[in-house]
DNA sequence: CCAGCTGGTTGCATATTGCGCAACGACCGT
DNA sequence: ACGGTCGTTGCGCAATATGCAACCAGCTGG
């Protein structure tokens, strides 16, 4: 819709990923030298990019306000922290938090693992709700009618062997976790990692949020893994406590 | 130069504030509704904001994604480089830019004074902690339990008649270091040069390095070199947000 | 010391792109 | 049902961003 814009957020990715010349950039996105100079000088005024020598351009520090402003807003990062960070000094395993929007969930925070396996995950990071513990239990937590509408419209990307593929098994799957309260991603988005999520609530029982445990298969089977949901939860619980949840929700919706 | 991505970036800062209306943000930027309308689309397809319901927009998921993208690949080095060049640059002295490792100091970056004194310093070259001002402000960053550990395991070497010599001292010095924010080196580690120190800070208030400036006696009484702490703090300061600072740890450690 | 290369910078002419306008429509409260 | 408040859309105009080509500055190798 604004070439130019669209031009800007695509070199910023660019940038994300590593310092790039101007010419690099210009081959990349295909346009001209002048074309992307003229939009990082621009950026660069604005401190969203910032010069490296005369060559390299960089991502700028306006990027780390504006982060920081946008996580502000999102409270139950906060909340959530203590019960979060507790239970992953405790268990050494890795936790996500992560909230839903449009389609997708989007994790939040991230608390590492003390094991040295590096996940692909980072805050602010994208993933599919189909194939994810937290996407479950987020998508789960809505009404039945909004759980079909959402169900209806995933496109059910295949990334193991374990991934749900269509919409009638997801939907039944979203019933389990609704009357469990907990979801289980066994290896259904990485084929060495198994996932628990469990919902985190706020004031009225809403579900702000969702806390996963992330473990390699390998250090621990999926038995094991099961046996940590009691913990996870009372975490979740712990956090939801303090994000304005008051206990007893009558009804989980 | 880039009217429109100038108007968007304007748009974000304006957002990071607070979240908003379509019109409440076309009048602050004094352009048409229709024109801010366009925009915040083409940052909404790249997630740079979101909508909360149909009327408020805020900051969305990608500027943390890529804040944390930049800050994986950011090393302190190039990050510090811009502030810490500017004050090598206006003082004329010597600034090192070190790292803790394994129990002693690595320097990471140097800017040479423009004194042609030489001093025994080297990018990549390493020394020890309880005799640097950079040591001091590295171990004095780390939790209490920490410090006493490496105190303990320390061998004291003696440099100079001002070396200190034992844990009880070294403690009692990073005491001080961690109440003021800096550190000195009154010639401790080489008979001729005192030094001072101030840690550089990362996401969280982390501390990612220290930066230092070293300036022979001959040339600077002690005095002179206290006076110059405010400088070479400032200078840390705008390093620090370039690594990813946010400002105001609550708590420095 | 120069020639050739790489990569950044500038001025200009063109038309693509983004702009304001005004009318439309969805939603809400009265 | 009606008015008001906002978000949304289509359109025609021209300002704006774009590509081009020529111009530099810094390096490298001969």
């Amino acid at each position: 819709m604004s070439q130019s814009l669209d031009r800007a957020l695509v070199i910023l990715s660019e940038l994300a990923k590593d310092a790039k010349t101007l010419d690099q950039l210009a081959e990349q996105i295909d346009v001209h030298k002048s074309t992307v100079l003229r939009l990082l000088r621009t950026l660069e005024a604005h401190h969203f990019v910032r010069r490296e020598g005369t060559r390299y351009y960089r991502l700028g520090s306006a990027l780390f306000d504006l982060a920081n402003q946008a996580l502000e807003d999102r409270d139950v990062r906060r909340s959530s922290q203590p019960a979060l960070a507790e239970l992953n000094s405790r268990t050494g395993h890795t936790i996500h938090l992560a909230t839903y929007e449009d389609g997708e969930v989007v994790y939040v925070d991230k608390y590492e693992g003390h094991h040295s396996v590096r996940m692909y995950s980072r805050v602010g990071k994208r993933a599919p709700v189909h194939c994810t513990a937290v996407g479950k239990v987020l998508v789960a937590a809505m009404a039945p009618a909004r759980r079909a509408e959402i169900a209806e419209s995933l496109d059910y990307q295949v990334r193991t062997g374990n991934t749900i593929t269509n919409p009638a098994d997801f939907l039944a799957e979203l019933d389990k976790v609704a009357k469990h309260g907990y979801a289980v991603d066994n290896a259904e988005h990485e084929d060495f990692i198994h996932c628990i999520a469990a919902p985190i609530r706020g004031a009225d029982g809403v579900v702000l949020a969702a806390a996963s445990m992330s473990i390699p298969k390998i250090l621990l089977d999926f038995d094991g893994l099961l046996a940590l949901v009691p913990e996870l939860v009372a975490a979740a619980d712990d956090a939801s406590v303090h994000s304005g949840w008051t206990g007893n929700t009558e009804r989980g919706q």
